[in-house]
RNA sequence: CGGGGCGUAGCGCAGCCUGGUAGCGCACCUGCUUUGGGAGCAGGGGGCCCGGAGUUCAAAUCUCCGCGCCCCGACCA
């Protein structure tokens, strides 16, 4: 299930020292200084950072902003992805395409100006995106004759062009992707996890049976969770979506579900089987062996930057970010310590030495050489940065020609280990990444089941359990639409998905009706 | 789109009630001392106080009208 050793080397440019990295290109101020009542009692840590157990968005806007992940736009609802913040996209994008690749699918690239016309094609379809549609209807300082969308997804646009590209069984299975923006006007909006404009990945292929094309929504579910939990080292939910929570247009909607820190769900990447819906609208049509025409059965999938939100809520901490090591720019960060000047260049030069040793390892390091601030600020600096493995050199280490190490995902001295020997220490790293990688996957697993209750077989524990505990919910489930939408009401809890895995065993209760149904659902509050 | 809050230095805020020409912390710059878990001292730079109109000898402060942002609820990857 998940791939290992080789997911740590360093694939993101060369591991020297990126550019965001420089004092000079970093942002010129960190507040450390918040108004707010709470910072008091957390005099010791001197927290910028507002604990997730009192405010959890807070904490997330926190964490976005002292980590330089993202800031604010002069556009409502868009933001700026900051370069440390656009960094762990990059990795989440060359983690996903290289599996897209190894599949067999070609990057391409479409429009972003979509026809309204193709939009009104699929009446599903335009029914679930115009409410939140921007479009365009001057160009050039005239009114448009038919006003353009901004690409809400690109289904239409894209079966337009295969309605061309698709002629015979020969053309299948056609399998594309693009890389792209899209826009949807949101009314509510959160840095990742729901923005106006965000930035996202959408696979659109075209197959000649039913089968393949479940077959095909089915392996990027499978990728998309694959890279979750081997990758970012988040557990996930795979399962398939309700009827009020399916894709506009598609036949089966499948997702993946993960739990964040404050017991929340989060969809962190969908697959849909679209059946014929696009094929019928856009024509697109091929002649099978015995020349007759047949339509294709089409399938779209996504993983957007909500990703990122995802890795951010899934590990971090009280003290910041923890960042899986697949996906931190920087794994490894090196903090030189020294009290006196001649110190300082035997404390330097064997630091360098370390850093150019893990750099030719392929490992992705970053030596702190930032003049006028303590270690200790460094220390605290880098969590909060979520740096996987840190590193301290001091003059100790210099004599005793070790290096302290320090592992993000075990707080304080627990995560620290002491004289271990800088000789052959960039063999040795992969495999301590790796025990990060383990250490948060287990973690957010272990959450998970804590926050995950079975057995309830009424409504009133129902909802005694959603006001009181939150987290997930997994219940038989033989209610209809409206029950769903009705508990929503009173809830807030959606009906995440069907699990995958749970579908087709013993059968249960409905909770709600009574009703004997092996249909297992999962419910819970979600961003 | 409803309810609430806020616009003053890069960031966080005070000042506004009771008008008199702008201040604090952090960040930034310089110097010295520091540096094994968020250093100290000294000096320094930085403001169309959201915009417009009004009241007044005088407006960050009072009045009106805009605009913007944030937070909380209904739609959503």
């Amino acid at each position: 299930m998940r791939e290992r050793v080789s997911l740590f080397a360093g694939r993101l440019s060369s591991a020297a020292d990126p550019c965001y990295l420089c004092p000079a290109h970093r942002a010129p101020h960190r507040s450390r200084q918040r108004g707010a009542s709470h910072i008091a009692e957390q005099a010791m840590t001197e927290s910028v950072i507002t604990p997730r157990s009192v405010d959890y968005s807070r904490w997330y806007l926190d964490v976005l902003r002292e980590a330089e992940l993202t800031e604010d736009s002069p556009v409502r609802g868009s933001m700026i992805i900051k370069p440390y913040g656009y960094a762990i996209w990059e990795a989440v994008q060359r983690e996903l395409d290289r599996r897209f690749k190894a599949t067999g699918h070609q990057n391409a690239y479409f429009p972003l100006f979509i026809p309204m016309s193709f939009l009104e094609k699929e009446a599903k379809h335009v029914e679930g995106f115009s409410p939140e549609l921007a479009i365009v209807t001057i160009g050039g300082g005239k009114q448009l004759e038919e006003p353009l969308a901004v690409r809400p997804t690109s289904e239409t646009i894209i079966g337009h062009a295969f309605s061309r590209w698709v002629k015979s069984y020969r053309d299948l299975p056609l399998l594309i992707n693009q890389w792209a923006n899209v826009v949807r006007w949101e009314l509510r909006t959160r840095p990742f996890l729901r923005t106006t404009e965000f930035l996202w990945q959408e696979g659109h292929t075209a197959h000649a049976t039913q089968d393949d094309a479940l077959d095909e929504t089915l392996r990027m579910l499978d990728i998309y969770a694959e890279v979750a939990e081997g990758v970012a080292a988040i557990p996930v939910i795979k399962g398939q979506k309700s009827e009020n929570e399916r894709f506009a247009g598609a036949v089966a909607t499948y997702a993946i579900e993960a739990m964040m820190g404050n017991g929340w769900a989060l969809q962190a990447g969908t697959s849909h089987y679209l059946g014929e819906n696009f094929s019928r609208v856009f024509n697109i049509q091929y002649l099978d062996v015995q020349n007759e025409q047949h339509y294709v059965h089409t399938t779209s999938w996504g993983v957007s930057t909500r990703f990122v939100g995802a890795v951010i809520m899934a590990h971090g901490d009280d003290r910041g970010l923890r960042l899986p090591p697949a996906l931190a720019p920087i794994q490894v960060v090196i903090v030189p310590i020294w009290r006196k000047n001649e110190e300082r260049q035997d404390v330097l030069a064997y630091a360098r030495r370390v850093r150019d040793d893990l750099a030719a390892a392929e490992i992705r390091v970053h030596l702190d050489e930032r003049d006028g601030l303590t270690p200790g600020f460094k220390f605290n600096d880098w969590e909060l940065r979520g740096v996987p493995l840190r590193l301290e050199v001091g003059p100790r280490d210099v004599r005793d020609n070790c290096v302290v190490v320090a592992r993000r995902h075990l707080p304080g001295k627990e995560g620290k280990t002491f004289g271990i020997p800088s000789e052959g220490l960039a063999a040795r790293v992969p495999g301590l990444l790796r025990e990060v990688h383990d250490g948060l996957y287990q973690q957010a697993l272990a959450f998970r089941q804590a926050n995950t209750r079975e057995g309830i077989d009424d409504v009133a524990a129902f909802k005694k359990h959603a006001e009181e505990a939150g987290g997930f919910i997994k219940v038989h489930w033989a209610g209809s639409n409206e029950d769903e939408l009705r508990l929503k009401e009173e809830t807030k809890l959606t009906l995440r998905c069907f699990p995958v895995s749970e579908q087709g065993g013993p059968a249960g209760r409905c909770f709600l009706t009574g009703q004997l149904t092996n249909r297992v659902a999962v419910f819970s509050r979600a961003f």
